[in-house]
DNA sequence: GGAGTTACGCTACGACCCGTAGCGAAAGCG
DNA sequence: CGCTTTCGCTACGGGTCGTAGCGTAACTCC
């Protein structure tokens, strides 16, 4: 992740199995403990490596986490389902079934509760998780457009300011839906969400 | 808040100017530091009471917290502006202003994270927060419909999964468009948001 | 193979916060 | 005035934090 390293071709490299152990340990101890209760001291010892190791690689909590949790969304893909709707219902239910386990539950709404007094680790968020996702409303939107569902981009700048407004609506709806409503964001609702936006996007289409 | 107190008539009576000193204390340590650093011994430090005293009306940090931020939804409302559109952006505005607060957003999506882990907790904040809001949605669905802006409800188990869904995708939008994508939730935003809504809104009475 | 460099495990440390207990004083009620 | 509950204060053991120091391990370059 945070790769910035030109040429230390010296000295003993660093582990790679034990970031991996250190992040799944974090996944862990997530899940038994939750977010407040974590504990460093806890995920060194889970992970077998002493306390100061993890020292050396992150700043704090927030950073380790941010990074344990990243690692879930790598998962999210776009398959071609044919249309629209299709493809919007696919990553949503995808992003649905993430955002389900426990470990993306506490540890995601903890660190963006913590991103807002932290511009860096707000940041961090978005190149590891948020512009993941993003990269997926900007593919599916294309396709739509190739398939003549969606009006081309004579307006960049709008085409910008729609996409970055659909993303907050689907995002933010299955965050609402999973965490605060704590109702399952099941097929039926993704389809009923699905059908709202595509609907109110066919209109938008047809007004302008 | 927690008046389940049937008839406690004697001895000394509970001080209401320190509960008042204490939430407003806890949402001033929520804009320094933030819901990590925030301490009960320095929320009662700043409220000019002993720590002993936080502890006999509060569980803990996440009980305080959520009665801190609740206070700030109490300005809801809803008046009538003519059209649901018009009813929609005013409302939305009103929720982002308050978002917009470094106290409500560190402070809501903290114990939001924290509720996933404690059921009692979830229940706290919804009986003081979201149903909140969500009577709003309700209040704007009937007057849209008494205009005739949206269909009656001929099936009332859909019409309560519609204003699930509407609560969801709004309260969610706004709150993924402030704290995740971290940009301003402003008039123009709230009116792409709002006329989005309503397009589909209107396409689904048309397609039923 | 030796020298240099970096990562690692381990221990120890002061600082801080937690949540509770105990006490005497204060503020209500009958 | 007695009774009851709250309040402020102090003190406490227990836990976590983040860092420093040390000896060892791993790898590269000469």
């Amino acid at each position: 992740m945070q790769s910035r390293r030109p040429a230390a071709r010296t000295g003993r490299p660093r582990s790679a199995a034990a970031d991996a152990a250190i992040l799944a340990a974090t996944r862990e101890a997530l899940v038994e403990l939750g977010w407040s209760k974590l504990t460093l001291s806890d995920v060194a010892t889970r992970a077998g490596v002493a306390k100061t190791t993890l020292y050396r690689r992150w700043a704090g909590k927030n950073e380790l986490v941010v990074d344990a949790v990243a690692e879930l969304f790598d998962e999210l893909e776009l398959p071609d389902r044919g249309s629209l709707a299709a493809d919007i219902e696919g990553v949503v239910l995808q992003f649905a079934a993430i955002l389900d386990r426990p470990e993306a539950k506490s540890g995601l709404m903890a660190v963006v509760a913590e991103s807002t007094r932290d511009d860096a680790l707000r940041a961090r968020i978005r190149t590891s998780i948020v512009d993941r996702q993003k990269r997926l409303v900007m593919e599916g939107r294309v396709r739509a457009q190739k398939r003549g569902e969606l009006p081309g981009d004579n307006d960049p700048a709008q085409a910008a300011r729609s996409a970055d407004l659909i993303f907050d609506m689907v995002a933010g709806a299955v965050v609402h839906r999973t965490l605060v409503s704590a109702r399952p964001a099941d097929e039926a609702w993704v389809r009923d969400l699905t059908r709202l936006l595509v609907l109110g996007l066919a209109g938008a289409a047809r007004a302008s």
